[in-house]
DNA sequence: AACAACCTCAACCGCATCAGA
DNA sequence: GTCTGATGCGGTTGAGGTTGT
């Protein structure tokens, strides 16, 4: 049907992955390092894309990938957090070992965006404004955050630290006191 | 049993940012 | 400082599965 048309998006195979791509493309990155897709996937063999590497190792193929049955604790972590980052997908994942941002992103679409959309229902606009302004908050944190670690790394390296680190929300009470202020 | 409507999730796309030449 | 290719991110799509009628 469509071979006589010379697109150039056609390039490469697109669709669901098979188990004997899965399979050329760990044992080129385990030889390889999980970098320089583009070359991985010429090296494999795929008729692919290195994005499209790229993400079917980040999403499956990774070690310690945990996948579907999110529990109540992840899911409570989750709500938390998108209450604070807002749609932060890996900024989010990279609090839920295991998980990754496609996931959570997914997940959210289709389970908690509409528990959320419910829970505002009831709450009323008042409880809208008070997200929206806790989200506000929150983004400015950081990037005050953000600002003071630039300025301030350049003169003093003892100054520097990583925001992410900051933002650790392993420590669970630190969030629900953030999220009551 | 057949079909439609809905749901889930793997994968793609476009854009932004980073890093090296 | 600029250019270019690589990488990362979030939004979106669509195929396949499930549920309802």
């Amino acid at each position: 049907m469509e071979e006589n048309v010379p697109h150039k998006r056609s390039e490469f195979n697109k669709g669901t992955w098979t188990g004997e791509e899965d399979r050329k493309l760990a044992e080129v990155i385990a030889v390889q390092g999980a970098r320089r897709w583009k070359t991985i996937a010429n090296i494999a063999g795929l008729n692919r894309c290195g994005k499209s590497c790229r993400l079917r190792w980040m999403n499956y193929l990774r070690p310690n990938i945990k996948r579907g049955n999110i529990t109540d604790q992840e899911e409570d972590l989750i709500l938390r957090l998108h209450k604070l980052l807002g749609n932060r997908w890996s900024l989010i994942a990279g609090r839920l070992p295991g998980r990754t941002d496609n996931e959570i992103k997914n997940y959210w679409n289709s389970h908690l965006s509409k528990k959320v959309n419910q829970n505002e229902k009831q709450c009323g606009a008042s409880a809208r404004q008070g997200c929206k302004a806790q989200k506000r908050l929150a983004e400015n944190a950081k990037e005050q955050v953000r600002e003071e670690n630039t300025s301030a790394g350049c003169e003093d390296s003892n100054m520097g630290f990583d925001v992410d680190e900051f933002f650790d929300f392993s420590n669970e009470e630190w969030v629900s006191r953030f999220l009551q202020v």
